[in-house]
RNA sequence: CGAGGGGAAACAGAUGGUCGCUCUUCUUGAGUUCCUGCGAAACAGGAUCUCAGGAGGGGAGGAAAGUCCGAGCUCCACAGGGCAGGGUGGUCCGUAAUACGGACUGCUCCGUUCUUCAAAAAGGACGGGGUAAGGAAAGUGCCACAGAAAAGAAACCGCCCCGUGAAGUAGGCUUAGCCGCCACUUCACAGGGUAAGGGUGAAAAGGCGAGGUAAGAGCUCACCAGUAUCCUAAGCGAUGAGGAUAGCUUGGUAAACCCCACCCGGAGCAAGACCAAAUAGGUUCCGUUUCUCCCCCGUGGAUGGGCAACUUUGCCUAUUCCGCAGGAGGGGGGUAAGAAAAGCCCAUUCAAAUUUGUCCCGGGGCUUCGCAUCGGGGCAGAGGCGGGACGGGUGAGGUCGCUUGAGACCCUGAGCAAUCAGGGCCCUAGAUAAAUGGCCAUCUCCAGAUUCCCACUGAAAAGCGGGAUCCGGAAGACAGAACUCGGCUUAUCGUUCCCUUCGUCAC
RNA sequence: UGGGGGAUCGUUCAAUGGUAGGACAACGGACUCUGACUCCGUGAAUCGAGGUUCGACUCCUCGUCCCCCAG
């Protein structure tokens, strides 16, 4: 985290996302999977410059509450560690069912151990 | 003072920094397309779109939830009436409307107090809570167990009357005994009257008393309870108060069927509208070709082979199971063999193909009518190919609908209230794999916790309250707009207020 | 989003408003040298809250969870 980096460069824009039903399909059929406690990690070859994120939470996870909350963690991690990613991928994270992470940095302690950062 | 329960109102941390998300306004740079400038190029201006930025502004809730009601809005359907189905159910008012809200009435429950009273219990007054609260006298059904009986009041026990028979008594006579008509008692039988009594049940056919009777009975009468009708005055009304009359009395259940009154077209923003594109097949129309034979593709059958779930049998094993041990049996492992139906693949072979119908002309055959066959032509039908139109299916995009509305806030007035009227002022989320978040600092905060001090109770231990300090903590509950409103229901941390119950202390 | 259905012993199914019943499983016993089969017995349940009713698994209201259908 030194501040060299670009500004602006921590943001999340649309064409970072992938949300066509047919991108996950594909991602999740032939893309390389890694799993662990609470989450499990698709991923996938892209041929643009820059890497892409979907995330997938199963309405079976919990409450709307918690599912946003979810959510809003992985983009946060994705937004502020996507420059420590080697190569350009498309990224699924599905969160698996009975998560119980609260905070940010628990969920950034686990998703660190994905890229080795 | 503490704890529990119920209700109401307000808030749902604040400030600053930083990294972001979404919408919108303005703007910078680059590029695409179009228009204008004599307009081919270059250049300039304007519009639209894309990309990369910059500045400003807005950005979740009281329940956004459940989807239980009611509407707006959109599409579809629609002559009129009825049936079916569904919903609502005290009265009046409010509302766009409701299964909602307010006020009142009835019923019911709780508390306090008063009266009768030994108590229980009953009644009155006040306060609070609940209430899907039309009809059981239109009809049908049900009311287990217990009980004589659970709904036409009848059968049983019992009570009573009359008759017959037997026994006995009082009594009489012709007195070892006999009679016993009339009278009485008991028993049995037959006929009749009765609903007082039967203490079971959640519920028993009005209650108490008097008359009456063979025994009884609202059979009659007085009082009380209840029903219906009428009258009087009160209230808009539900209804309550008083009086009269009648029949004398009617079980419960409609959140059982049902009856009565009133209301209801269906689907839902994934509604619906527009734009741009992909694909196999369907229906229909037109054109062409074939309907003799052959070949090819395709379809189906048969045979053979392969894949394989699986099944069965034989053999072996005892390192591991049940068993004290062995046999038998079961279970485990290994090996060998087999393999039904269906499925997929490959090879061979066979079959069906629409070898069509009708009319006209011509040739020959049968003695004629006529029949069969061959050739040509017309019409119809079927198959193939090509083209057009139509409707919908599958997967998947974009734009609109999309936020100004029965709107929020403040003031005044009307009304008991729900609510309404007038005036002022404001614009306050619009995402679509789905926007409000992460981190840091400070402030107040304490539901955890250390130590110390003070006050009260207590002999002490200890309890409780307040203050200071330190450590710690996720500002902590329920919970995230999805077309929009009005209600209802459910969930909920902390603070304040009201009501109520319990405990402790003091007077 | 809309519509429909369900929740009963550990499991799976019953039950006109009137004592919640089978089957499998569990436990105990009998039979057998032992096991299996069979027989006998025992325990164990109406999703939660409220209401109607004399009485609720059943009827009504609210809530929780699950399943199915359409797009």
């Amino acid at each position: 985290m030194t501040g060299i980096i670009v500004k602006g460069s921590f943001r999340f824009t649309k064409k970072e996302r992938i949300a066509h039903p047919q991108d996950f399909r594909r991602i999740m059929k032939s893309g390389r999977r890694v799993s662990s406690r609470n989450f499990v990690l698709f991923m996938m070859k892209s041929e643009n410059m820059f890497h892409r994120l979907g995330i997938v939470v199963k309405k079976e996870i919990g409450p709307a509450t918690f599912r946003n909350r979810m959510k809003r963690l992985i983009r946060e991690f994705f937004r502020l560690h996507k420059h420590q990613i080697r190569g350009r991928y498309d990224l699924i994270l599905m969160v698996k069912k009975g998560c119980s992470i609260n905070r940010y940095q628990e969920a950034e302690e686990e998703l660190k151990g994905f890229f080795n950062i």
